[in-house]
RNA sequence: CGGGGUAUUGUGUAAUGGUAGCACGAAUCGUUUGGGACGAUUUAGUCUCGGUUCGAAUCCGAGUACCCCGACCA
């Protein structure tokens, strides 16, 4: 992979790089406390945890019903979620391409679309002119194709792009898990027949069961059997169990595998192991993969040479992961009562460096802080990424109570009370015992 | 798109039709310093438009926005 793609080391410090350290007095960031750890809560019409605790915890902002800004921190998030995904992607044989938002209506007419998708955002140009705004990409990467794909030696190929998608939903809800501009993986395959697309497809699965478990929910995530929609009889959706979803899914007792509720009306037994035996969940959707078939090369024309010299339509397939609501997923399935706890892999920072201010007077206060950069300068040699609370005017209760609801998974103290042991205190925030680090030890922890 | 609800300062909330208040936040000063610490001072608000009224945050009408349920959801 290194020699195929010798830049990539190089773009993934580049992606990261901004992100590796921060001092979180200048954080571009406020917390508020929860309103659900509050007395004053009544309960009733609350919006989905993942969005009270990424609001109040300064990682999302919302502009409006269904769009969100993503602050430092959630764009941290954001981006280790992107590599993750890109890294498979890049290992399952995907090109990294960037398409169009802006995409013309004449496209969208012609695969029949442009009035029968009722989520699509148009817009208006000058003149008579309109537009689509991208809700998905078959629409550009069907005839880009045909620009490029004309032998059976062109094919398999595959190409996928990390964009901004829009759909008019007609009700956006639960903060990051529906909105009506999100990013999007979107991976598209290119076969000479069924077979091959077949293949693809559940070596497909096997990728996006690995993203999901790096993501840290690949344990609640359930392959699930639902309609093609308008591309295909079938297609399989990638569940992630909580009650904060909004979609049911039927958990097969003895293979694990999952069908939606129109399936489940379809055919009553496990469509995989025959079985009548399941669990009915709350999910949410975090992927979706389709055999597209013919469905788009045919009205795009989009034609391949085979090896005995005939001409045939080239076989489809387009799989998707929405990134922000995998996020908001992630953070439903991850959380208690005092805020998240994000998996090491997609955490903004994996080190959550705190001083704590000894009383004025002790003449310990410059060597806490002295001690404290240090370490802050150590860790960031190591190439961990560390956030530093070196807020001097903060009591040592509101740092933890912000840590906890920020939910780094390692948080180092620093302060009077170790500093007397040559230690720091590291506590794992999916854990509630802590431990004294000598600091000479320290540099060993992440290796 | 149908139904329901809400709209008061950055956040969370009070106020019989009669002086818009509290808490958190933010700012300054001082005291604190291992679980959102304390005191003092300060900052900032009635979604928009119209109506009723001597007087409207409050009542009425329209609009807008957000939230919830449903329908919809490549």
């Amino acid at each position: 992979m290194d020699k195929a793609f010798p830049r990539l080391r190089a773009r993934d410090d580049l992606f990261t790089s901004f992100i590796n350290h921060m001092l979180q007095s200048k954080l571009f960031y406020k917390t508020n406390k929860p309103s659900f750890a509050s007395e004053l809560r009544t309960g009733e019409e609350k919006s989905a945890i993942s969005n009270e605790l990424l609001v109040n915890a300064g990682f999302i902002d919302q502009l409006m019903a269904g769009v969100y800004s993503f602050l430092p921190l959630g764009f941290s998030v954001l981006k280790n979620v992107e590599n993750i995904i890109r890294k498979n992607m890049i290992d399952a044989g995907g090109q990294e391409i960037l398409m169009p938002v802006l995409q013309p209506k004449e496209n969208w007419i012609k695969t029949g679309r442009w009035n029968n998708l009722d989520v699509l955002f148009k817009v208006n140009g000058s003149g008579d002119k309109e537009y689509a705004l991208g809700p998905t990409h078959e629409e550009v990467v069907s005839p880009l194709a045909k620009k490029n794909v004309f032998s059976y030696r062109d094919l398999p190929i595959s190409v996928f792009q990390i964009q901004t998608k829009f759909r008019d939903e007609l009700r956006a809800k639960s903060g990051l898990l529906r909105t009506r501009e999100f990013l999007m993986k979107d991976l598209y395959s290119f076969h000479a027949n069924q077979e091959d697309l077949d293949k693809y497809y559940e070596k497909m699965i096997k990728v996006y069961f690995n993203i999901f478990k790096e993501l840290g929910i690949g344990k609640q995530t359930y392959l699930t059997l639902a309609s093609g929609g308008t591309f295909s009889k079938y297609s399989h959706e990638f569940q992630m169990v909580t009650d904060a979803g909004e979609d049911i899914i039927y958990i097969c007792n003895k293979c694990k595998t999952a069908v939606n509720k129109e399936i489940k009306n379809e055919t009553p037994a496990c469509p995989n192991c025959s079985s009548d035996s399941f669990v009915e969940k709350k999910a949410v959707e975090v992927g979706n993969i389709f055999k597209l078939g013919t469905k788009y090369s045919l009205p795009f024309d989009l034609k391949f040479k085979d090896s005995d010299g005939s001409e045939k339509p080239v076989i489809m397939g387009c799989y998707g992961i929405g990134l922000g609501r995998s996020i908001g997923a992630v953070v439903e399935a991850s959380h208690d009562e005092k805020g998240i706890i994000w998996p090491k892999e997609i955490a903004p920072f994996l080190v959550h460096l705190i001083e704590i201010n000894p009383s004025t007077g002790s003449g310990q206060a410059k060597k806490v802080k002295a001690t404290a950069e240090k370490i802050y300068q150590d860790l960031q040699k190591q190439g961990i990424q560390v956030l530093y609370d070196d807020r001097e005017d903060k009591s040592a209760g509101e740092k933890f109570a912000e840590a906890d609801l920020i939910g780094i998974p390692y948080r180092i103290v620093v302060s009077e009370k170790t500093l007397a042991k040559n230690s720091v205190e590291v506590k794992e925030r999916n854990k509630k015992s802590t431990k004294l680090v000598k600091i000479k030890q320290l540099s060993k922890l992440f290796k």
